[in-house]
DNA sequence: TTCCATGATTCTGT
DNA sequence: ACAGAATCATGGAA
């Protein structure tokens, strides 16, 4: 609009005061020589400019202002006036100016579009926020990826940021629609009264769009930002430690002092797991890894706690073993998982104490003595051994042999036990050898058991 | 506030 | 790829 005014101003500054230009001027030579005359044309023109120049100020759709424009199209100086005015123009050079200028697309603004695109926040509607948590999640490394609690908060915060973004992307394009709109039409009026090309109005369009794309990239950028600090956060969080639940602990160490032996859990094993902990994969595997560590720097210190775990499975495995034997008097022994239907809650035991009191009554037959000798713990041991490698071999073989993994335990563990079992490696307290590792495997490392189905008795039936 | 337990991460070796 | 080891960072009890 400036140069509009510019173009007034010149005008205005030639013609009125009454010099014109040397590039022959086409408004007709004055009549007569008065003064009155020349003055009646000065007034006559400057009258048409003065209409011009407040049209423009007016609404398009005022109909005072359409009568004056009728008027001033049909006004007998309107074609002089106008030669006037591409003359000037020809000069002043605005028709030549930026009429080939060619935007080349800006890197900054595709790298912009890239990222929303990535991050779901522009693109389809369908899979994109979730897409974008998904990736995120991975992105994680799976440590937390299942946390559906900030998974699903990192979801709808990128949903609200999305809509945001397209609402106000939208505004902002129906908004430049409507001022282009109402600028062409401006233009085009205007080019009845003064010279103005196609060209120059869709060049005018062309500086609007770009104004307008210059908002919308600060938009952009200011989505960017917030998908930035909203995935900086969700990524953070994993980091934030949420102690498992109390059922999902005891899980984990059951199936570690039962398989203290060999604490590996095969993929199928702490798959097994993740899911009764609901947890995931990785951090079944984060869990034994610090466990293993944790557990071999300071064996002392988790002496009471595998007390308490073995105790505790040792008597499902004694229940289990009960089981068998009565389901070898009673069925077929190839019938798959009879009897090994345990629950829990048949074992609720408050203290390391009791259950070792328990375990040592199962194997004594008295109450609360610690008194017994060595070798009677000792055929009992082999008598446990002999049932769970021979004679259940097939049926119960692999999961009772894990109990009496635990049973060793217990039993080099409990107290008036050490001494007749310490030289029996078989009894080592802690099943690491002397180089500091875990023994080689005697009994298997996953919980299921190729002879085994679902339902079938492991150490951690407990959840 | 401090201290310990614990889940996660990172680095290194195999 | 997996395990061990060290370390970080947080939760929770004292």
């Amino acid at each position: 609009m400036d140069e509009q005014a510019r173009i007034m101003q010149t005008l205005g500054g030639v013609n009125l005061s009454g010099h014109p230009g040397q590039g022959g001027m086409t408004l007709p030579p004055p009549h007569g020589h008065d003064g009155t005359d020349v003055d009646g044309r000065k007034q006559d023109i400057g009258d048409i400019l003065h209409q011009i120049m407040t049209i423009t100020d007016q609404s398009l759709d005022e109909a005072q202002a359409k009568n004056r424009k009728h008027g001033l199209n049909c006004h007998r100086m309107k074609p002089a006036l106008f030669s006037v005015l591409c003359e000037i123009k020809e000069k002043t050079g605005l028709s030549i100016r930026g009429a080939q200028e060619e935007e080349p697309p800006d890197p900054q603004l595709m790298r912009l579009d890239n990222m929303l695109l990535a991050e779901g926040v522009a693109g389809p509607e369908k899979g994109g926020g979730a897409a974008a948590a998904a990736a995120a999640a991975a992105a994680s490394g799976g440590a937390a990826g299942d946390n559906s609690i900030e998974h699903s908060d990192y979801r709808a915060k990128l949903t609200q940021i999305r809509q945001i973004y397209h609402t106000e992307l939208e505004k902002y394009e129906q908004a430049c629609n409507e001022f282009t709109t109402h600028v062409m039409n401006l233009l085009r009026e205007q080019s009845r009264t003064r010279p103005i090309s196609p060209k120059e109005i869709e060049r005018m369009v062309n500086i609007i769009h770009r104004k307008f794309s210059s908002i919308q990239m600060q938009l952009k950028q200011s989505t960017c930002e917030a998908v930035m600090i909203l995935r900086s956060r969700f990524l953070d969080a994993r980091r934030k430690r949420r102690n498992f639940s109390k059922q999902a602990t005891e899980i984990l160490n059951e199936y570690f002092y039962s398989h203290l032996s060999n604490p590996y859990p095969s993929e199928e094993a702490k798959e097994e797991l993740a899911k009764k902990c609901s947890i995931t994969v990785s951090q079944v595997s984060n869990w034994f890894g610090n466990k293993r560590i944790r557990y071999k720097k300071n064996i002392g210190k988790f002496q009471e706690e595998a007390n308490l775990y073995a105790a505790k499975t040792a008597v499902n495995a004694a229940h289990a073993v009960a089981a068998a034997v009565q389901n070898s008097q009673t069925n077929s022994p190839t019938t798959p998982n009879s009897g090994f239907q345990m629950k829990d809650e048949e074992f609720q035991l408050d203290s390391a104490e009791n259950k070792n009191t328990l375990l040592t009554n199962m194997f004594t037959g008295s109450s609360g003595s610690y008194s017994l000798p060595t070798p009677n713990t000792g055929d009992l041991f082999m008598s446990m051994q002999s049932l769970s490698g021979d004679s259940y071999q097939g049926q119960v073989g692999a999961n009772v042999q894990s109990q009496v993994d635990t049973l060793r335990h217990v039993i080099s563990q409990t107290a008036g036990y050490s001494d007749g079992l310490g030289g029996n490696a078989m009894y080592s307290p802690h099943s690491l050898n002397a180089n500091g590792g875990w023994q080689d495997a005697t009994t298997p490392s996953s919980i299921i058991s190729p002879t085994e189905g679902p339902g079938s008795v492991h150490s951690d039936t407990s959840i």
